[in-house]
DNA sequence: ACTCAACTTTGA
DNA sequence: CAAAGTTGAGTT
């Protein structure tokens, strides 16, 4: 009998079954788990039982037939449950498309078959001209191999033609093939020809590149420009972008520039079927081209030859709930591990890659100018707003510039991060305010759908007559909202085409569609919007940018909260001025001395990277210092903070050196959900000495069992 | 003797 | 974690 050890969807390190022989590692398996069958992975062959192997059960079902999870994946998905400190089991179920969780057996997709002409078919008359597809497909044939996705690319029956032309043996087939790259109609500049180059000296090596870019200096360009020669060699590319939204805009690109390579597109919102079948097609090396958010880095690649993760700095990589990985740093590792070169871009890189790029671990590389060379970086003007009346949250000038850029045919984008009407229902006489009963937020008021609702547990209630504690019905709606905005903009600019983008204005990828043909087709005047409308999108006629209430989150005590503002309001601003017409951009701010604005003003991120480092390493912050958080939830706050400190203090004694614990703290988002809070960090200037504190925090918090109390750890924490 | 929910243990 | 086992107060 031979034992194994197969990793299960629990909390419970990889289980012992037995079977009559060897089952490769990565195999799919099937056995029982407390009388019910479930899909495991075999994750050691010929272990040591440590129980008593009358209660070790048989192995029901094998899934041979099927290829297995690679080593290489299977090393990734150890190192990443041990680095999060999270189970094995459940790492590798996160890690797996819902198709291999199924406890069926998979048809595994059949490798792909390529076409092209054999000498004699290379003889023939090509077909007449009358018939343009005809042709056209078969100079592809003469030209290239192919497959017959990309065939029926160029002429819908090209079934029929390839099995003619088969009758006539005019062709031969082909299993593998290295996709034919067709040249680039786009000529990089010297700037991106000489960070392409660098970038390609180190093909085949483990090399991280922070490629930090400008807005609009053309990143993606590069980008392509390497994958290409990636590409050519017949390795493959895997491409991580923050958010669903931007992958439509992302294929659009690829396919006119890489028109014949397989891709494979891996996010949450692929269907199942779907997104089983192109994580196998990249493990198996049928799909060169990877695209993906943060799950794609856990797909494995046969023969991987370069990562890109395009807005490095995004917190979309990283993941709050579960698993709390960090795709990017997880991406690093794989490059790593298969010696390939890892390309981090961004305009305002995370601190901790630039901290990595500055001590020389990361090759930096710059992109300095746009990349259009008419298009010139907008202008940034401050207005203080301290003393000033604002009409709904607009000063004067702000109207007046939207109203000129109106009238002189301009697109202006005005920036909120603050969906709904506004974001507080306040009442006049006793100064209540409406808070939600399961979170410590205010309720935000949603005029048009007549309710306040709370946008971190998503409770709503009707818009209330009267105030809850006096009965006064004079109620009042403080701040702004993207909606109240747009709605004192209609009165201001009744004539103006505006459209509000926010996540209760877009709930389909059609909506994002038809806002691109009505802004191309110049049909919007006025854009508003949240985050969502910042990141990423080009409108090449936007000309005015305007950001209101910029500074709220300076007030937070969250220490990324700097880091975090500027790159969003370089984000926005990047969005003024792609093309020929200049860009302005206008920041409402009550602290326009703050320190921050400075370099926002000058748009110097080094500039504002080396005044935040300076602050960071002077409090031993990451990434000087590393930190995780140990987080507990009760329905008490003083019971999650109790549990906390207790385990801090049995811990205490046995601490490594070097690492600190601070005391047990409410989050700042302090009750969630009907459940309060707490977390407790724990700090080191060595990473190895963290890892040991927090795997003694694993097994003391395992020890103290408590059921009123949820707990988790939260390594590289990047919420407060 | 029996029921049900709260609490504890266990999984191979 | 989630399911099965254990316990014990409260019925019948």
């Amino acid at each position: 009998m031979i034992y194994h050890h197969i990793a299960l969807n629990t909390i419970l390190p990889p289980l012992t079954y037995a079977h009559d022989t060897a089952l490769p590692l990565g195999s799919r398996v099937l056995v029982n788990l407390r009388g019910k069958p479930q899909i495991g992975v075999v994750w050691a062959n010929h272990v040591q039982p440590e129980i008593d192997v009358n209660k070790i059960l048989p192995i029901l079902k094998i899934f041979d037939h099927e290829p297995t999870l690679p080593e290489n994946w299977r090393e990734l998905i150890d190192f990443t449950a041990r680095y999060y400190h999270y189970p094995i089991g459940q790492t590798v179920f996160t890690a797996l498309p819902s198709l291999l969780k199924e406890p069926r057996p998979i048809e595994s997709p059949e490798s792909p078959v390529f076409y092209t002409l054999n000498d004699l078919g290379k003889q023939q008359t090509p077909p007449p001209k009358n018939h343009a597809k005809k042709l056209q497909l078969w100079q592809a044939l003469f030209s290239g191999c192919l497959d017959m996705a990309t065939l029926k690319k160029i002429h819908p029956k090209a079934i029929d033609l390839i099995n003619e032309y088969k009758k006539l043996d005019w062709l031969s087939i082909c299993t593998a093939t290295t996709p034919s790259i067709p040249p680039s109609q786009h000529i990089l500049n010297a700037e991106q020809t000489e960070v392409s180059n660098t970038i390609q000296s180190h093909l085949h090596e483990y090399q991280p590149f922070l490629l930090h870019g400008i807005t609009g200096s053309g990143k993606t360009e590069v980008y392509f420009d390497v994958m290409a020669t990636v590409l050519a060699q017949g390795k493959q590319v895997l491409f991580l972008l923050p958010e669903i939204n931007l992958t439509p805009q992302l294929l659009a690109r690829v396919a006119q520039r890489f028109p014949d390579v397989p891709t494979a597109v891996l996010h949450s919102q692929t269907a199942t079927g779907a997104r089983g079948r192109d994580y196998l097609r990249a493990m198996l090396g049928h799909a060169k081209l990877v695209i993906g958010t943060r799950l794609a880095v856990f797909t494995p690649i046969l023969d991987l030859g370069l990562i890109v993760v395009d807005e490095e700095h995004d917190n979309s990589f990283n993941q709050d709930n579960e698993l709390r990985y960090h795709a990017r740093d997880l991406a690093v590792w794989r490059a790593r591990q298969v010696a390939c070169p890892i390309v981090l871009g961004s305009a305002t890189p995370s601190l901790e890659s630039w901290h990595k790029a500055q001590i020389g671990a990361y090759q930096l590389l710059t992109l300095s100018h746009r990349a259009n060379a008419i298009a010139k970086l907008p202008e940034i003007e401050l207005v203080d707003v301290r003393r000033m009346r604002l009409d709904n949250g607009f000063s004067p000038q702000v109207l007046n510039l939207l109203k000129q850029n109106h009238q002189n045919g301009g697109l202006s984008l005005v920036y909120l991060n603050r969906r709904g009407f506004a974001p507080a229902l306040f009442c006049g006489d006793c100064g209540h305010t409406f808070g939600c009963p399961n979170c410590s937020a205010k309720l935000v008021l949603h005029q048009r759908a007549r309710q306040l609702r709370c946008h971190h547990c998503d409770f709503r209630q009707p818009i209330p007559h009267a105030c809850e504690e006096c009965g006064n019905q004079d109620l009042t709606a403080v701040g702004q909202g993207t909606q109240r905005i747009e709605e004192t903009l209609k009165n201001f600019l009744p004539l103006a085409k505006i459209v509000r983008v926010d996540r209760d204005s877009m709930h389909k990828k059609t909506d994002w569609a038809h806002l691109y043909d009505q802004i191309h087709a110049q049909q919007v005047d006025i854009l508003i919007g949240t985050q969502m409308l910042a990141k990423g999108h080009d409108f090449p006629n936007l000309n005015l940018v305007v950001v209101l209430n910029a500074d709220g989150s300076l007030f937070s005590s969250d220490f990324r909260a700097p880091e975090r503002l500027f790159a969003e309001l370089m984000q926005v601003s990047g969005r003024a001025g792609r093309a020929e017409k200049a860009g302005r951009v206008l920041i409402q701010t009550q602290l326009p001395e703050h320190e921050i604005f400075h370099a926002i003003r000058a748009q110097n991120f080094a500039q504002f990277a080396t005044q935040e480092l300076a602050q960071r390493e002077m409090f031993g912050l990451p990434p000087f210092g590393f930190q995780a958080a140990v987080r507990a939830d009760a329905l008490k706050m003083s019971d999650a903070v109790d549990f906390l400190n207790e385990i801090r203090d049995v811990i205490a004694p046995m601490l490594p050196e070097n690492v600190s614990q601070m005391g047990a703290v409410p989050m700042l988002m302090a009750r969630l959900a009907e459940r309060e809070r707490a977390q407790i960090f724990i700090e080191s200037m060595n990473r190895v000495a963290l890892h040991r504190a927090l795997s003694l925090w694993e097994q003391v918090l395992a020890q103290h069992r408590d059921n009123r109390i949820r707990w988790h750890i939260d390594v590289d924490c990047q919420e407060m």
